[in-house]
DNA sequence: AAAATAACCGCAATCGGTTGAAATTTGTTC
DNA sequence: GAACAAATTTCAACCGATTGCGGTTATTTT
């Protein structure tokens, strides 16, 4: 079944020696751990004999220095933690790319925790970020999360923690967000500028910032106009199966709506399979605008006309923001920082 | 700009303790950090007095056991290591999801490093999870290796290995791979069923198993059929572009294929658009199958018939195996053990 | 009352590396 | 060749926890 590439891994496997340690370097010379330690970064103490001599040793061992022990030693991991919601979200795997860029580039490796939008499950994992001591933390809500003092934890215990996309006002950390007012207000703007006269809304929910800014942005485009604001055409429904539910109903009744503004590319999808299966016509018929830019968006049918969130974008920001926050240490007086993210409108076929 | 949901979050940052330690509670309670050490995991050497007293105060205190200390005295992290070549595939980030599960629930974390598809980065990353000292290292190989010596060094450091998905043989570690071989067959007996007689094999790079599986697969099942094989149908692409282009080329072809068997989905879906835009209908016109069964695919239209490759499922297992691997230590007589996944076809409006 | 036995607790080494201060070797000068 | 300075190297403490072993009480046995 196998034919082995490497036949005589079993004896590889048998010689597998422990990872050699300065100490090793320092008997196989007759030199104190310090004098090896000191010539492996160039202290000017160390005369170049041994500097040379025991780097070449070193080399040749292939020693790497222990990490958990200079872990240990400097109280630091550079290791970032990244809690988010759900990995599989294309916008958030968009972000967790950005992010491990960035964390790549700066020699930092990053700690994956999910919370599977619960709130029980982000608790655990603010403690995971605890125990493994990570330096950073960067942070996105689940949705049920209306609490946050196990954030104010990892704030006590000097960990700067840098929120994105999803967060509220009012904690002592970094946000980095998009400018989700603006760019629902540019997607309702340009579904009126193509004829729609109601316009109705499937909206995140409104505890979390990206839900009523966008909301604000949906109202907002509709003053602009002189158009009127029906309370009734915002529904909150942010998941796929959910929209679909919703608006084949609200396609149904009379007074239908010939415009929607959709908090995601899956709810603004779901919307078009809804109509087309009660066969109205997309654009003619209705109109429809997601929000994140997808890849699904690109190749439903026909294409979405979507805002363009910049995820990778956000998750380097995000991280960015907070290695600068790693660097200083004043945190005496700390001011939290805000950073927007611009977002941009991506007309295609669905408007 | 901001309203504080803490307000006075000065305060609280001025007044940040550091991490508070075993010998704190020591001192405080004027006894040896081995006796707290003990009282903490309940040794019977302690009294009940002294063991409620210590436990006491590192609750109140808010206590919590130095990982990166445990780390340095156990030599082991509790981490595994996750290489990986882009977390924006839909396949992957559900693997990643799969992951993450079984490793949260065995109190591991997971750290993250992509390759981006290129040998050099990859290199880096194996690099990085030794520096990291994880425990156990999960890979899928980038499109572009073809040497496997930076992994020999991870099992020479008696860090075990899994990789999943894309492997090769011959390598000392276990494998969990999806079940390609059936999993094309039965794509490809499918679009024969129905009505096929020209299949067209979109394929992925022929070094990685999954290609050569996925390609035993297609010509067996047109041998079963008896079939001609026509290696003229069978075309390196697993990108949406280059297949896009491809398919627009192929389909203008005086006997074009009337049948498609795609890598993944959005080679799948790249060859839909492009037929729709030379105006041939799907399924009537032509078939087409997709591999993966992303999100995509139930979205895009016609919907796509593809072939589930349960990601979820298939880093479950993979990490499932990796902390077998983990809790014994005999590697003296190591046996690689091949974890199989079965796959499931999805059938859709595209056939 | 002396000795044996528990019951509790502390010392010190350890994990692998860093670093200030002390000690040793080497070189220079008179 | 002694005295002193400079160049090199070692000592020992430290980071935070664990743990074998030895030590100190209190309790029981003879």
């Amino acid at each position: 079944m196998f034919t082995y590439l490497y036949p005589y891994f079993q004896q590889i496997l048998n010689t597998m020696k422990r990872q050699i340690t300065i100490k090793d370097i320092a008997i196989k010379l007759g030199l104190s751990t310090s004098t090896v330690s000191r010539a492996l970064k160039d202290h000017p103490d160390i005369s170049p004999k041994t500097r040379t001599a025991v780097k070449e040793l070193a080399a040749l061992l292939g020693y790497r220095p222990n990490r958990i022990a200079l872990n240990l030693r400097s109280n630091s991991t550079r290791t970032i933690g990244l809690i988010i919601p759900e990995i599989e979200h294309y916008f958030f795997s968009a972000i967790i790319n950005g992010i491990e860029e960035i964390a790549y580039k700066n020699d930092y490796s990053v700690m994956v925790f999910q919370s599977n939008e619960t709130y029980r499950r982000e608790v655990n994992n603010t403690h995971a970020v605890l125990t493994n001591r990570v330096d950073g933390v960067l942070v996105s809500f689940s949705k049920e999360t209306q609490d946050y003092s196990h954030f104010m934890k990892l704030v006590e215990n000097e960990i700067p923690v840098v929120f994105f996309d999803r967060v509220v006002d009012g904690l002592p950390a970094d946000q980095v967000v998009a400018d989700d007012y603006h760019g629902a207000f540019m997607a309702v703007n340009h579904l009126i500028e193509k004829g729609c006269k109601r316009i109705a809304h499937f909206s995140a929910p409104q505890h979390l910032l990206i839900g009523k800014n966008r909301l604000s942005g949906y109202y907002d485009a509709l003053l602009k106009h002189n158009m009127p604001i029906d309370a009734n055409l915002v529904f909150p429904s942010d998941t796929y199966d959910e929209s679909k539910r919703i608006a084949l109903s609200v396609l149904k009744l009379p007074n239908r709506p010939d415009g929607f503004f959709a908090v995601n590319d899956m709810s603004a999808i779901a919307i078009i399979k809804a109509a087309k299966e009660l066969n109205l016509r997309i654009p003619e018929d209705i109109k429809v605008v997601g929000f994140e830019n997808s890849k699904s968006a690109a190749l439903c049918e026909p294409e979405l006309t979507t805002v363009d969130q910049f995820g990778f974008e956000l998750g380097r920001e995000a991280c960015l923001l907070l290695l600068k926050r790693l660097k200083e240490n004043n945190q005496s007086n700390f001011k939290p920082e805000r950073k927007v993210i611009k977002m941009k409108l991506i007309q295609r076929k669905s408007t």
